[in-house]
DNA sequence: GCCAACGTTGGC
DNA sequence: GCCAACGTTGGC
């Protein structure tokens, strides 16, 4: 999860040129938790360029699927944890691929891994830009009632994973589900 | 605030 | 490699 302390640092915006931009066949779908108190898809949407590194985020399963499987243009659903209710707000998209987090080796960040050495780093994160916010927030307990979302990864009892991937069934049902009048 | 479920650590 | 202890996540 994106815990970071707020946007402080600064994005690089992404080039223009995006040489490894996965063909719209292969696009992959994901959803990534935050806390609303933390970091809300409002803190994204006016964050510079709208844009943020995703840091924080000290899951080794989490941590792969960014570092190894994320490609640019994925899309992305973000999800309120820890929320009155716990909701899936809205979208975002892939812009940059995974790079360091530079926050495992600052001593003063809250996420501060001590055995991370900058010259062999352990975390990973990625840039995400804003794409929408969904008309209608879907609630757990919403999503719980879609029958063709039972598999999904985030309703599965205990489930913790702070970036999990989704497919783009689950993506497109959500969206669908989001819209006003359904 | 409670606590179940999970991931990590470290002694052995 | 086992597993108890501990820390964290996140719904409720």
């Amino acid at each position: 999860m994106k815990r970071g302390t707020n946007n402080q640092h600064k994005i690089k915006p992404s080039s223009s040129t995006k040489p490894s931009a996965a063909k719209s066949k292969d696009r992959k779908f994901w959803l990534m938790k935050t806390e609303p108190d933390v970091f809300s898809i409002d803190d994204l949407r006016n964050a510079p360029n709208q844009t943020t590194c995703w840091d924080g985020v000290r899951n080794y399963q989490a941590r792969n699927f960014m570092r190894d499987q994320m490609r640019l243009g994925d899309g992305v659903l973000i999800y309120h944890s820890n929320a009155n209710p716990s909701c899936v707000v809205g979208t975002a998209t892939i812009v940059r691929t995974s790079y360091p987090d530079h926050t495992a080796w600052d001593k003063y960040d809250p996420h501060h891994d001590p055995k991370c050495d900058p010259a062999n780093p352990r975390w990973f994160m990625v840039d995400i830009q804003y794409e929408s916010t969904l008309p209608q927030p879907l609630s757990l307990e919403m999503l719980r009632q879609i029958p063709s979302l039972k598999s999904m990864e985030l309703l599965r009892k205990g489930s913790r994973l702070s970036v999990q991937p989704v497919t783009k069934q689950q993506f497109d049902t959500i969206i669908h589900f989001a819209l006003p009048n359904t």
